[in-house]
DNA sequence: TGCGCATGTGCACACGTGTGCATAACGTTG
DNA sequence: CAACGTTATGCACACGTGTGCACATGCGCA
């Protein structure tokens, strides 16, 4: 039992304030009962020693730790990592702090996370993309604790989420391709994240369907590769071999166009004038690879921020909600119109 | 004084068992003086009610929290989200939970961050590439913990830290630019990061020195510009207007060498047939970029790692040491010979 | 039987903070 | 002057866990 760091407490600030313990309780919480002159006295003692609050001490009698845990699959996605941001920022402002867990989608890593999280008793749990996310009941309950997702894949549930509009976004970037003169489209999916997946792919078709069948053309591809890279390139491959040959893929995210991007490039295609490729989440590399991609923007940073502001809320007692998050197109130049080729009119 | 939370106490488990808290206390830490019996009985009942152990009640009476901080300028920047997260790996592995906080460079949230990790009273604290390092000193005496730097920035103290070879990593990458036939050479520099940019600087001139002033003909470019970016375009029109023509550029790091390379684009070099590049670092978008970009790679996630494990050795009472992690060339198509081209004669 | 020893358990306190209630001092009012 | 309200403070307990020490029990041995 010896201690190990020898700290002030508010003890050592009572005896040379000369009050009892509760008196300098009070008067650093600011409590108003307490006079001006003796709150005044003991903040400059408490200031001469060097006080520093012990917040264990004050988790274990307010059953409030002002942490937040924040479940994430991996770190050395830059995606997830910008997400990790912005929640961290949130909670600074509001005086919560983060422990930081990482899954990596293991089961074994994923229990030994949840008790983690349990033993130090965190108020509340962000939770990104993750397998996790599809147990959050159990969670909720194992827990105890406000549990709001980011960007989800489990399909059904209604708990307090925050979402990208993968509908919304994929259905504007194929309604530019549209609008740039494209008629003959591929989606290049990826049936590993099923929600996202399938609305990106939901919107997709339905900017097609509003053209109609009889004027335009489409299809949607599922590669099978180890990674989103593989898989892009897989996408390409496919697509090169459809009659018509479509002149623009609409990827699922940007690691995928990028990886049919570098494929075309094999193959000797020009993007964009012998294939129109475009993404979706923008991420950095995306401004660096050549041609620069078309994308669909995914305010990363102000996601997780508004996660860890739902989590306040829930906190408070508030109702959670289901929150999507509008995208927005950013047009670079890896989308153009489709050239009115010899071998596109050969193809037919 | 409600609680919010009921959660199962070892008294409640006392209980349950007909035994007193001590004995469970004693029963789940595994100490052996107590009857095999009475604590299988115990272990049964935890297990009944769901017990999980309350951390800010052990940290209090324990004086040990199995919380590292860890504190860095960004989490925007790929190149810092890798070591989170091999710090994280290899915290968790050890059942150290990492508390994560971001000091922007600002002072305002520097402060913000140390009195908050002072508060949670963490274990130990690792600090990335920060202003905070160049204070460690202030650091330790405030915290009164031990503290690890990573890639540290402040020239000439000797506190336990984790750092790449800057100088055989430059060094390496020169001689490799040299063996391939190079004669004439820069080095696009970013003095904003003392440490690292001398020690770059030195290796850089290491490697053209063994070769001889009168063999071979090199220099620093010190751009200005906003971001590495901006200095790495700005690097490369420096370049263009030297004579002798520099016909390799060496850049502080890979964001610095990709704005050269977008700037080469630009100006209708061919790289690496005009000019070749090279980079430091190998963060994701070295492979992406146009061409690939041949670097020197930081084992980022590993670094991290073995900033724990020196933490840990820390806490353990060993002494602080000074590792300096290898880094490694990693050749991809930036860099080619030179071309003997009509252009660099006549520049002669 | 008395003594010493090993084994198993409980008592009581500690860690640092927050808070309900009692109380003391003081001023106001009937 | 007494009753009462207001203000400032302290007492005592609570939160959940760990541990030094005392103590009870049982066993072996002189």
């Amino acid at each position: 039992m010896r201690r190990v760091a020898a700290r002030a407490s508010i003890k050592d600030i009572a005896r040379c304030a000369g009050v009892s313990h509760s008196t300098v309780s009070r008067a650093l919480r600011g409590d108003r009962r307490i006079s001006a002159a003796t709150a005044a006295r003991i903040r400059e003692v408490a200031a001469a020693v060097g006080y520093v609050p012990h917040a264990a001490a004050r988790a274990l009698v307010t059953c409030r730790s002002a942490v937040v845990g924040l479940v994430v699959t991996t770190l050395a996605d830059p995606f997830v990592a910008e997400i990790v941001a912005g929640v961290e920022e949130a909670a600074t402002l509001s005086g919560y702090s983060v422990l930081l867990a990482t899954s990596a989608n293991e089961e074994r890593r994923e229990l030994a996370v949840v008790r983690m999280l349990a033993e130090r008793r965190v108020d509340g749990l962000i939770v990104t993309a993750s397998r996790l996310g599809e147990r959050y009941g159990e969670l909720l309950q194992k827990l105890g604790v406000p549990v709001v997702l980011i960007n989800n894949q489990a399909i059904g549930d209604y708990a307090s989420s925050v979402r990208i509009d993968d509908f919304g976004g994929a259905k504007e970037v194929t309604a530019f391709l549209l609008s740039l003169g494209h008629r003959s489209l591929a989606f290049v999916g990826c049936p590993d994240r099923p929600r996202s997946h399938s609305l990106r792919r939901s919107g997709f078709e339905a900017a097609c369907s509003e053209l109609g069948p009889e004027e335009v053309c489409w299809q949607t591809l599922l590669p099978s590769g180890q990674d989103d890279l593989e898989r892009g390139a897989g996408g390409l491959e496919m697509a090169l071999k459809l009659r018509p040959r479509p002149t623009a893929l609409v990827c699922y995210n940007d690691m995928t166009a990028i990886g049919a991007l570098l494929s075309a490039r094999e193959h000797g295609l020009n993007v964009p004038a012998d294939i129109s490729i475009v993404g979706f989440d923008d991420i950095r590399e995306a401004t660096f690879v050549c041609p620069p991609l078309t994308t669909v923007h995914q305010p990363r940073r102000e996601m997780g921020g508004s996660a860890f502001e739902m989590l306040q809320g829930l906190l408070a007692g508030q109702p959670g909600r289901d929150v999507l998050v509008p995208a927005r197109l950013i047009v670079r130049s890896s989308a153009g119109p489709p050239a009115c080729s010899a071998a596109q009119l050969h193809d037919r």
